[in-house]
DNA sequence: ACATTAAGTGATT
DNA sequence: AATCACTTAATGT
């Protein structure tokens, strides 16, 4: 856990904020799949990812779908950081992409860092403004775009993510994702196809340009 | 060989 | 862009 810290958030915050995240966080490793965070949670804890990918999804009463944004090495959600400093309800579910790992700390103390350290303001300060970023685009991206953006968008956001140009899912899952069906996916990952943009195959895509 | 699941396609709204 | 109804293709048992 020491080094893992170290490679990625000694840039950042200063030695003794470090420390006290090693002393008071629990290692988390999580596979492919599995849950952070889900709709209604009261969070106690939040992840610090370490890396790997973590998708955040919006889900309403009916069960339908929609993915929000990414999340991945060195981000932490802010939003339920600060959502649960007023004892609200998680309103978001957090979804590994790919097996991560994570460090679990608890909100007591990151309340008390708020005062303490100032990396440690700024950082999640920085991350609840970048999410917001990332809220905002995802609400042009439904407004203004058509599925077919949309869809590209997607694929491209993915790629990056997990930093590997094959992504393995089905045209099903990606139409969970995107709260479409799955015809209309089939036929615009074809589209893109015919335009040398990706090829497909059986589970996988590999994406030619993002 | 058979069943299951993923993906492709035309027609309709 | 969604839905239906169906086909084809790949994969698991």
């Amino acid at each position: 856990m020491h080094e893992k810290l170290q490679d990625y958030f000694s840039v950042i915050f200063e030695e003794e904020l470090l420390r006290e995240i090693e002393k008071y966080g629990k290692l988390v490793k999580l596979k492919k799949d599995d849950l952070l965070i889900d709709v209604g949670n009261l969070i106690k804890e939040v992840p610090l990812l370490l890396n790997g990918a973590v998708k955040i999804v919006r889900e309403d009463k009916k069960g339908d779908e929609i993915v929000l944004y990414f999340l991945e090495r060195g981000d932490t959600c802010a939003i339920s950081f600060v959502n649960c400093l007023n004892n609200a309800k998680s309103k978001v579910r957090g979804v590994a992409e790919k097996d991560s790992e994570a460090i679990y700390l608890p909100v007591k103390k990151l309340e008390e860092w708020m005062g303490k350290y100032k990396t440690w303001r700024e950082f999640v300060i920085e991350s609840y403004s970048s999410r917001l970023d990332e809220m905002i685009e995802a609400i042009d991206t439904l407004a203004f775009m058509k599925m077919d953006k949309r869809l590209f968008k997607y694929l491209s956001d993915k790629v990056k993510i997990m930093r590997d140009t094959t992504l393995h899912t089905t045209h099903h899952q990606i139409a969970l994702d995107l709260n479409t069906s799955r015809v209309v996916v089939s036929r615009l990952l074809k589209q893109l196809e015919n335009e040398k943009k990706i090829k497909l195959y059986r589970n996988k895509i590999e994406v030619l340009e993002f």
